[in-house]
DNA sequence: TTGAAAAAATGACAATCATCATATTTCAAA
DNA sequence: TTTGAAATATGATGATTGTCATTTTTTCAA
C-alpha cells in the first residue's frame, strides 16, 4: 500500500528506477539525485504543472499514476499519454525552453518526485548513458505519436477504442483498467457517451468485463483485430 | 533553378544549413561532412526511405520538399510532416535503433545529401551543440505533434484544413501552396472528395484562390479564427 | 496537337458520431 | 443510513463526413 506521507524516497531502493532513464545512473550520481531530489505525495487528481507554465525541472513517478493531457479549444482535454511508476514527465518542455503545451495530473495517489533542471542538465552534460537515453526516448515517443496521429485520422472510434484498450493493457498489467469514463473517452478522442455505448458492445460481444467503473479485458485477441494490425 | 545533376553541393555554401541543426559546426566538422557526405538529385515523387527499412544515415535537404507519411491499415497515407530547405529527416528511428515508421517521399525534385549515421553519430558525440539543437529539436517536434492529435481529434475537417493551411503557409513562404488534393486531404486526415468539397467553400468565401492545382491564401485572418485559437 | 491517363470535381446516399435531454447508478460526506 | 452530487447510462435526432459512381478538367507524352 502506498505511504500517505512526505516521507524521503531513496532512490538506490526505488523499485521504478531500475528500468527507467535514471536507471545508468552511477552510485555517485544517485546519491546526489537522492541527497538533491525533493519527494511528494500526491492525492488523486492533484497537478503536477498546467498548459503555460515554465518547466523548472522533471517529475520522477515513483509510484502512481499521471495523465499527460491538453485542453482544446473548447476546454475538453485530449490524453496524450497515462505515464506510471518509473517514468519521468515533463522533461520535454524543459529541453525546449518553452512554456508547457500540455499538462500532468494525478489519476490516482501517487508519491513522485522532483529534480530541479539544474541538476537534471548537469548529469545530462557528465553522463552520455542518460544523454543517449534520452534522445532515444525522445525519438521513440515521436514514432508513437505518429501512429497516434494516423491512427486518429483514419480510423473509427470503435478502432480506436480498441487500439487505446491494448496500450492501456501495457500500462495497467495484470490490474483492470480503472478510468473514469471521461477520461477514457477523452484518450480515445470522442464524446464521453459514444465511448459508453461502444463499451456496451465490447461487453456484449464478451470482449470485456466491467465492474463498475473497472475493465477487464477477456478477448485480447478481438481486440487486436478490431484495432487492426 | 534547381541544378539537375548528381553536382557536389558544398556545405560551407549551403543556404539551408546557416539556420539548420548543422549550423552549429565548425569548419573542420563542415568540411568533414563535406567531404564524407553523398549528394544526390531527386525527382519528383522518389523515394528517401521506405517504412519497416533500417535507417543508414541522416538526409539534409539542400533544396525541395519532401513528405513524411505513413501508411494506415487501408493503405491510405497520412502525412506527419513536409520538411523542406534546411531541414533534416531520417534521424529520429536512427536514435531509437529501430525501423523507419515513416516513410519519406520527395513532393519536388530535390537536391538532398546523405550523411552517414557513424560519422553523424560521432559528431554528435563530439559537438555538445549540434546534441542540445538535436534534444530541443525533438522535444518541439513532440510538442507540435501534441497538438496535431489534439486538433485531430476534436476539430471537425473544415477547422483541420484551416489549420494546415496555416502551416502550410509558412512551409511555402510567398509561393502558392502547390499540393495534390489527394496529399493535402492526407495531411488533414479526410477523404480527397471532402477536401475538394471545403476548398471550393473556402474559395467562395473569399479565402483562398485556385488556379489548377496551385492555392493561395487572401485572407490569413479568417483562416486564423476558423482553425480556432 | 492530340489522345490517354491521372487528377479534380460533383452528385447521391448512408453510416458514424456528436449533441442534447433525461434517467439511473454509484459514491462519499454528513 | 441517508442524501445529494457526480458519474454512468440510454434515447432521440441531426449534422458531418466517408463511400461509390460519374463527369469534367488537366497533364504529359507520343
Amino acid at each position: 500500500m502506498l505511504e500517505k506521507s512526505h516521507k524521503h524516497i531513496t532512490c538506490s531502493t526505488c523499485v521504478g528506477r531500475k528500468n527507467s532513464l535514471l536507471g545508468s545512473l552511477c552510485n555517485d550520481e544517485i546519491d546526489h539525485v537522492n541527497a538533491h531530489k525533493a519527494c511528494n505525495y500526491y492525492k488523486k487528481h492533484q497537478s503536477l504543472f498546467l498548459e503555460g507554465s515554465f518547466p523548472r525541472g522533471v517529475f520522477c513517478i515513483n509510484e502512481g499514476m499521471v495523465k499527460i493531457f491538453q485542453r482544446g479549444d473548447e476546454g475538453k482535454e485530449q490524453i496524450i499519454h497515462i505515464a506510471k511508476s518509473g517514468e519521468m514527465v515533463g522533461f520535454r518542455s524543459m529541453f525546449s525552453e518553452t512554456p508547457y503545451r500540455v499538462a500532468a495530473e494525478t489519476l490516482e495517489e501517487s508519491n513522485i518526485c522532483f529534480i530541479s533542471k539544474e541538476d537534471f542538465l548537469n548529469m545530462m552534460d557528465s553522463n552520455p548513458v542518460l544523454r543517449n537515453g534520452i534522445i532515444k526516448e525522445l525519438s521513440r515517443e515521436l514514432s508513437d505519436r505518429a501512429d497516434f496521429i494516423t491512427n486518429m485520422a483514419q480510423k473509427s472510434v470503435r478502432e480506436r477504442l480498441a487500439f487505446t484498450m491494448i496500450i492501456l493493457l501495457d500500462i495497467y498489467e495484470k490490474e483492470p483498467i480503472n478510468l473514469s469514463r471521461e477520461d477514457l473517452a477523452n484518450f480515445v478522442g470522442t464524446a464521453t457517451e459514444t465511448l459508453i455505448r461502444l463499451l456496451k458492445d465490447f461487453k456484449e460481444e464478451g470482449i470485456i468485463e466491467v465492474h463498475t467503473r473497472k475493465i477487464s479485458v477477456l478477448n485480447k485477441e478481438k481486440l487486436f483485430s478490431i484495432a487492426g494490425k
